[in-house]
DNA sequence: TCTATTAATCGTAATATTGCAATATAATTA
DNA sequence: TAATTATATTGCAATATTACGATTAATAGA
């Protein structure tokens, strides 16, 4: 198999997954750092600072341009990336939704 | 290659995105939600109420126990799951000083 | 137009994940 | 002790992910 059975999930828990395997890699993580504490960022810096090939970069760019968490702009040769500003908040609400569904600790454990 | 290149990034990335792959599948996602709604649960319940096989929902229930997410207490003849109160907050702190990160909109895009 | 420069895409190898049947383990009950 | 119940583990097939060299596409400047 191999294979999500995405069909018997609803489509929020769905939806919360797929952006969290967005998150899950640590090179996209450091990727979205960077582009936060930077406000922009060029992938041929990020190929720079973290120590991984250029289409591997590029690659992960890609998957988080996919999720919708960034967006970028053709910049002369080079593209600018940054935050994608409404489908962050929508992250963070999604998120937030789900942590806070935690009302305390269980009797039993 | 098809391996993560670990020792490139920082421990606090590298943890985050050990947290969120944790979370990047809608069974165990599912599975968490189940637990907090419910307050426990025991896996013969997920079972039933999701629609894969035992094997797999103990797997999954294995990997939330492995990231900290979840703990088990033994209950006779079967396990009595809940959040672990503790992670479950390191987890809401992890992620909201993350997202908490963005500063808004840049001005290139 | 030719040539850098930058980023995306393709192809591929190595590894990881998902799902399940079958089996094993552990605890209760007859 | 034997049967029952509940969960974990094993083994495996299908698919996905990660990483990178090589190539391609697109823009800027000489």
């Amino acid at each position: 198999m191999g294979l999500t059975k995405t069909e018997i999930f609803t489509d929020e828990q769905n939806q919360l997954a797929t952006l969290m395997k967005a998150l899950a890699h640590p090179a996209r993580v450091a990727i979205l750092q960077r582009i936060m504490v930077a406000n922009t960022c060029i992938c041929g810096d990020l190929v720079g600072e973290l120590g991984l090939a250029q289409a591997t970069i590029s690659q992960h760019l890609k998957e988080l341009k996919t999720a919708g968490l960034i967006q970028g702009t053709i910049e002369g040769v080079s593209v600018c990336y940054c935050i994608h500003p409404q489908n962050w908040k929508l992250l963070e609400q999604h998120i937030g939704t789900f942590l806070k569904a935690y009302k305390g600790p269980a009797t039993c454990c």
